[in-house]
RNA sequence: CGGGGUGUAGCGCAGUCCGGUAGCGCGCUUGCUUUGGGAGCAAGAUGUCGGGGGUUCGAAUCCCUCCACCCCGACCA
């Protein structure tokens, strides 16, 4: 490619609504235009990137035995009526109607779609497994769209479902894909954990997501430096930091707290740790209670430890869901406003549930159900009854005990570039979908769902991955592998003829190379080249013929060389394979 | 969806309070000069001032209304 027949756009300053790094450097580079809220052009920069990870993944899923396919991105409404889901999904799913008035979806995901296509399609045991995935746009109306392509309205993603006889056979399918989704994001380069994640309502353990490690994640993602364990913090256990109750040694007083109404502000107050205060959080559950009333709950937690809703979801009687309760819900139970809450002699009685490490606190301080007023010295049993459930309902916090026993969790900040995940025969039953199995039966089909969000990708290695110049791709996925800057192609005929030369020699040993023949000052070009992150650069220029030499500089290092000018594409092509080798 | 904010040239912004011919920087075009880290000089082009309605002799500016976008929150495979 050459630069004068390429599109380039690149701009000093960034659109003011650019919130993050990739966001910014995406749109100063010309990748991408933003057309509406979450809705991106692609320009040919960055469709190049994109379709360097699609080849990569297309690579892997074929070796894993996937076959592509197509679904409409256009979904009827009947299909998603099958499974509940039109009515489940919400405003995120973007509906519209055809002109005889009939309910379609822009596809979110196709778990429906290859269902309908698995139940007409295969029909017996010996046609199994199966392994389908595409490569397609999707549209979540996301409420609030940010983040450039990490957070888009509309985006691309691969999604692949394999279709197992069993659920042996179907652990058998997620593992491959697991490693196959390993090797794609070595491939590409990036510096990457795979966690685990929560399954919901499928429940066991297979559910992994593929998290790209940089500070502006939005993710917490929870690893053990000395042992394999990594977890999504949605999903990590805390285990209670004080292993056993310690006994009472101090007497229940109520003191007066007035305007102190947060943890800290008490704690201070007091002079009291932080640790010894347990905070109290009021929540009301969508499972009615007596009279149609919601069911009050109250929470608590050690007074620096945070609630963690998804594991508060799996508690019995909060499964069907929760919010946090009115203020008024709060008046009526607890008689006092909040601020002063705690679980000794609630006005109206509530279910009480202690995380495991407020569970084994003693001495503790706590709100004593009146304004203005703290208990400290409270103990469970004696103070009051023992919590009516003791379950992790926190979040890990850095340091904490890794649940393998093997050292102490760390926590990082991570981006959701992919998911694997194992869904049983949630929608094959929901769909009807059977196959007939050896003994001539029909079975639901075991499935799993393979999620990797190809758009994504390219903001997250941008965020892991730049400088105050910008963007530092890794090689496998760069637009360019290579550029080659022509210093004075308009004057030189000696300039134009070893850049043409070296051109030539760079694509006969397969570089992806663009030769900048735009006759640009040399900042200009070095400027464009730096931000827009092509990882090898070659300088050829008049300066540097005279002493025979071309130069190389390397974007990420900074690394600069002269070198032979009959040697240089060798030089830039190995660089490259190193980069394969090294993997 | 609640709260806040912003819409002026491709991008970044001033002008709005206090109504009176639409501005600046970057980018773009042409010419000359320059030529190894975003060149200089000169001459230019580009605006339904987000849309609609109103007030006024006159509206980017004041009023009403709609829209879009952004931020915070809530929500969320």
């Amino acid at each position: 490619m050459r630069a004068s027949q390429f599109h380039l756009n690149t701009l000093k300053e960034a659109p003011a609504d650019a919130e993050i790094v990739s966001q910014k450097l995406m749109l100063r580079a010309g990748m991408i235009r933003k057309v509406a809220a979450g809705i991106y052009d692609y320009m040919p920069l960055a469709l190049r990137a994109i379709r360097k990870v699609e080849a990569i993944v297309r690579d892997e899923l074929g070796r894993a035995g996937a076959l592509e396919i197509s679904m409409p991105l256009v979904q009827p409404a009947e299909l998603w009526r099958e499974t509940g889901r039109w009515d489940k999904m919400g405003p995120e799913m973007l509906r519209l109607r055809d002109r005889h008035e009939r309910d379609f979806a822009l596809q979110p995901t196709s778990e429906e779609a290859v269902t309908d296509i698995a139940r007409q399609e295969l029909k017996s045991y010996r046609q199994l497994p199966r392994n389908f995935y595409q490569i397609q746009t999707k549209f979540r109306d996301e409420r609030r769209p940010r983040f450039g392509v990490m957070r888009g309205r509309e985006f691309i993603m691969k999604d692949g479902y394999s279709f197992d006889r069993d659920a042996e056979a179907a652990g058998k399918s997620y593992d491959a894909m697991f490693a196959a989704y390993r090797r794609i994001f070595e491939r590409i380069g990036l510096e990457y954990r795979a966690v685990a994640a929560d399954t919901g309502a499928i429940g066991g353990d297979r559910s992994h997501e593929f998290q790209v490690i940089a500070d502006t994640g939005e993710d917490a993602i929870v690893y053990c430096p000395d042992s394999s364990y990594a977890a999504n913090i949605e999903l990590a256990e805390a285990l209670s930091l004080l292993p056993a109750r310690a006994g009472a040694t101090a007497a229940l007083a109520r003191m007066a707290t007035p305007g102190h109404e947060t943890c800290e502000d008490v704690a201070r107050f007091l002079g009291a740790p932080l640790a010894a205060t347990v905070k109290s959080l009021v929540l009301a559950s969508d499972e009615t209670g007596q009279a149609g009333a919601p069911a009050i709950w109250l929470l608590l937690l050690r007074g620096d430890h945070e609630l963690n809703e998804v594991k508060a979801g799996k508690i019995d009687g909060l499964k069907a869901g929760f919010r946090f309760a009115t203020h008024a819900e709060i008046v009526d139970r607890f008689g006092c406003e909040p601020g002063y809450l705690g679980p000794i002699a609630p006005q109206k009685p509530v279910r009480i549930v202690a995380d495991r490490t407020a569970a084994n606190m003693a001495d503790f301080i706590c709100g004593a159900n009146a304004a203005g007023y703290h208990y400290t010295g409270v103990n469970w049993g004696r103070d009051l009854p023992e919590p009516d459930i003791v379950a992790d309902i926190r979040n890990v916090v850095a340091d904490d005990p890794s649940p393998d026993g093997k050292g102490l969790l760390a926590i990082d900040r991570g981006i959701e570039v992919g998911h694997v995940f194992y869904l049983g025969d949630k929608y094959s039953r929901a769909m009807n979908a059977t196959f007939l199995d050896i003994d001539g039966k029909p079975r639901f089909f075991e499935m799993g769902c393979y999620g990797i969000g190809i758009t994504r990708i390219l903001g997250a290695a941008i965020e892991q991955s730049n400088d105050e110049r910008g963007i530092i791709w890794p090689a496998a996925i760069a637009p360019f592998e290579a550029v080659i800057c022509a210093v004075g192609w308009g004057k030189s005929e000696a300039v134009r003829a070893e850049a043409r030369r070296l051109y030539e020699s760079l694509l006969a040993a397969g570089v992806d190379v663009i030769l900048d023949d735009r006759d640009e000052r040399p900042g200009v070009m070095f400027a464009d080249w730096e931000l827009i992150g092509v990882p090898h650069r070659l300088t050829v220029g008049e300066r540097g013929l005279k002493e025979g030499i071309v130069e190389y500089q390397a974007r990420r290092s900074g690394e600069q060389l002269k070198l032979d000018p009959a040697a240089a594409a060798g030089h830039v092509a190995a660089r490259l394979r190193e980069r394969l080798a090294a993997r």
